[in-house]
DNA sequence: TGGTAGTTTATAATGATTCTAAAAAAGTGT
DNA sequence: ACACTTTTTTAGAATCATTATAAACTACCA
């Protein structure tokens, strides 16, 4: 199965409950922004069973930590994931409250000139917020 | 008093809590990025008074929907507030959980390519995360 | 197959934020 | 100043996303 080398290297055993995880997370041809409660109700639709929640937080913080999710910083009452792991920037819908990706081709690269001593840059990242 | 204005823009009377909080808020030279703990504790110290949360709390909302601060999207457990509140980017470094301005020079022109049928650009923001 | 370490789950705890309602303060007219 | 109304402050409760717990369950390996 093509998930387990993922748990694996996650220190995750394959389980049943975190395939089904997988299957909603990877098995997509576009990048997935969702919050914890989006993911387990498409677990509950797609799988026909029912995941604790705790289940759901433990394996998302483990690819959060390995590196095959990410977190986008967005203010809002729910933490949004993203399957996209690469350096990326992101619309972001007011009224939708959706992420939609953008392309490094649509922002163009991005020069940070200000030093900051002893620190180096991790990421940089572009939200660009939509309204109607 | 300098702050009554701002106060009445928002639709709230100026009260000696409400008047601490602005000297707290407004009363210095650069931007000022808090969270609401930080900023209950910077009063207590500076006008050295205790002021019940749920005013601080009250307060900041009522300023930020009046546009007078402006809540910055970082995934912490705490929400974070700025004092400036024009269209601006930050570096947050990740260890010390502290953002800084970045002066739109220090980054330059963006400029979205893409376009999203029926809604228009509200802001465009970079946070650039700093490691050591 | 049995033993052990890892996993799932329901449920409790936590903590930031929001709500509530009673007491306090501020505004108003006399 | 006084009585009266409206707004504000406040402590504490409620809410809700997230995290912790610990007992039942399961995967893995000898
Ligand atoms: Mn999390
Ligand atoms: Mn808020
Ligand atoms: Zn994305
Ligand atoms: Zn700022």
């Amino acid at each position: 199965m093509k998930y387990i080398e993922k748990l694996r290297n996650s220190g995750l055993r394959p389980t049943k409950q975190r395939l089904q995880i997988c299957e909603v997370l990877f098995d997509r041809d576009k990048t997935f922004h969702f919050t914890i409660n989006e993911l387990e109700r498409k677990i509950k639709k797609q799988t026909d069973s029912k995941i604790s929640l705790a289940t759901v937080y433990n394996t998302v913080h483990a690819f959060e930590k390995k590196g095959y999710l990410k977190q986008i910083p967005i203010n809002s009452s729910e933490t949004y994931f993203d399957t996209n792991v690469t350096d990326h920037h992101h619309f972001y819908d007011l009224k939708e409250e959706k992420l939609i990706d953008l392309e490094n081709s649509d922002v163009g690269p991005i020069n940070i000139l200000k030093k900051i001593n002893g620190k180096k840059i991790k990421s940089v990242e572009v939200l660009v917020k939509l309204e109607d």
